[in-house]
DNA sequence: CGTCGCTTTGATCATGATCAAGGGATGTGG
DNA sequence: CCACATCCCTTGATCATGATCAAAGCGACG
């Protein structure tokens, strides 16, 4: 047993699931928080039609990607949380074909950025790839997942538990509850619900003792009940069991 | 047996938007056609819970991945055109999440399949993973862009724009008309909207000469209309520029 | 010739959008 | 310290989109 760096950083836990990492490639992945950005709140981390030279991975806070529709409507295309993939437009030397936004404020303990660049520096060349394909992966798996959450049963309730699973990967302080990134204008435009409709469905689940949320921090009271509401089941975040 | 090298395959259509080929890998890549598997339309290409030792590609066909929802209703996740990818979970040793379904006959010019693994093969290993992971590449912008035809304007009118495209990026001999390989039910299952629903847009639709479903075979009269309408772009199937 | 799978159409009903108004917290300038 | 502005949440009333229920047409095929 050696010297103990941080165990756990998003990035790390959530390719624990899905790689065996070698202890030196925690520490690798770990450093990369060094690779810092200042980016404020409703800020864009990357804009649309420019070029980027690094695949981006966020490590803290939350950004969003979306697309304006010609009737002015906002439609979110991806929620990124930390240890996921932003961009990978930087690995062809393509443009970047949407922009994306912070939704946390910049600082110390804000918004960080990693290049996958990065990611490869440090571990075998083939290696470092994987992990970029792992993560892309659970992109794949999120994505097709949120048909469940917009086409599915219990019209956006299992909205909630997504985040809170994905958040459980990356480590929760507490098991039931997290702090909601979204407002629920932001809410509607990642289910194509209007902002009322999210409204007075919150104030159902709330009603009926299985959700609240105030002040930012949501708490799911009885994560069994919703999850049979809403259809939802966890198994796409079952982790891969790669061979070592 | 076909002795002579066809130029354009689905998958290396496909991979040419995405990647420049050296001729070799074209080459390589056609005779991947020789791995067959015989599957009846309607049957299990892939079964849930099961383990798979590849990474399967569909070659021709085409086959859907779904889930059943507990009031018995399905979900279509995702749609497979020949050239996708279909599973990826043979390259890590884990079970498939969910079952896939044939579409079409199998047969001679059936439905057909290549396992990435010999996608590997004949190109130098880390190629072939950069092939693969620029496959899944594509999956994550096809399943984000759904997101679009689910939740944005003109409900579901842009599936049919989504089909076109995709099957003009792998090879179509009109540029306006394309085999439809879903029943309406699947189109419901897949947009999130009832059979009758589906029937009345469509019938909308061909009372305005925009599109016509006769015998299996979509004809879309106005692309540009029906884009219009559907809130549709195709910049998400714009190629990357992979530096050779 | 009858069954089956797929499409078509109608009538009614419910879910969720839209329009509208207000409330509470936080922040900012006078 | 207050006026006011802004952002986000809350709630009500009405309206439209799409679900549901029901029935029938229509090929293909054994």
């Amino acid at each position: 047993m050696t010297a103990k760096p941080r165990v756990a950083t998003p990035l790390t836990r959530k390719l624990s699931r899905v790689v065996t990492l070698a202890p030196g490639e925690i520490g690798t992945l770990n450093n990369l928080q060094s690779t810092t950005r200042i980016i404020r709140r409703n800020r864009e981390i990357i804009t649309k039609g420019r070029k980027y030279d690094t695949v981006f991975i966020l490590i803290d806070g939350a950004s969003i990607r979306c697309r304006i529709l010609h009737d002015g409507r906002r439609q979110l295309l991806n929620i990124a949380l930390p240890g996921d993939l932003i961009v990978v437009s930087g690995a062809f030397s393509e443009r970047a074909l949407y922009s994306i936004t912070a939704l946390s404020d910049c600082g110390p303990s804000g918004t960080l950025f990693a290049t996958a660049q990065s990611v490869r520096q440090g571990t075998e060349a083939r290696r470092g790839d994987l992990l970029v394909f792992c993560l892309r992966n659970c992109d794949v798996r999120r994505a097709s997942d949120r048909c469940r959450a917009t086409i599915g049963a219990g019209t956006g309730r299992g909205f909630l538990l997504e985040l809170l699973t994905r958040l459980q990967v990356i480590g929760l302080p507490d098991e039931r509850s997290f702090r909601m990134p979204l407002t629920q204008e932001l809410m509607g435009d990642a289910l194509g619900l209007s902002l009322p409709h999210v409204n007075r469905t919150l104030r159902q689940l709330r009603d009926d003792e299985l959700v609240s949320i105030q002040e930012h921090v949501a708490i799911i009271n009885d994560v069994e009940a919703l999850s049979a509401l809403a259809d939802f089941s966890r198994s796409y975040l079952e982790p891969f069991c790669l061979p070592a």
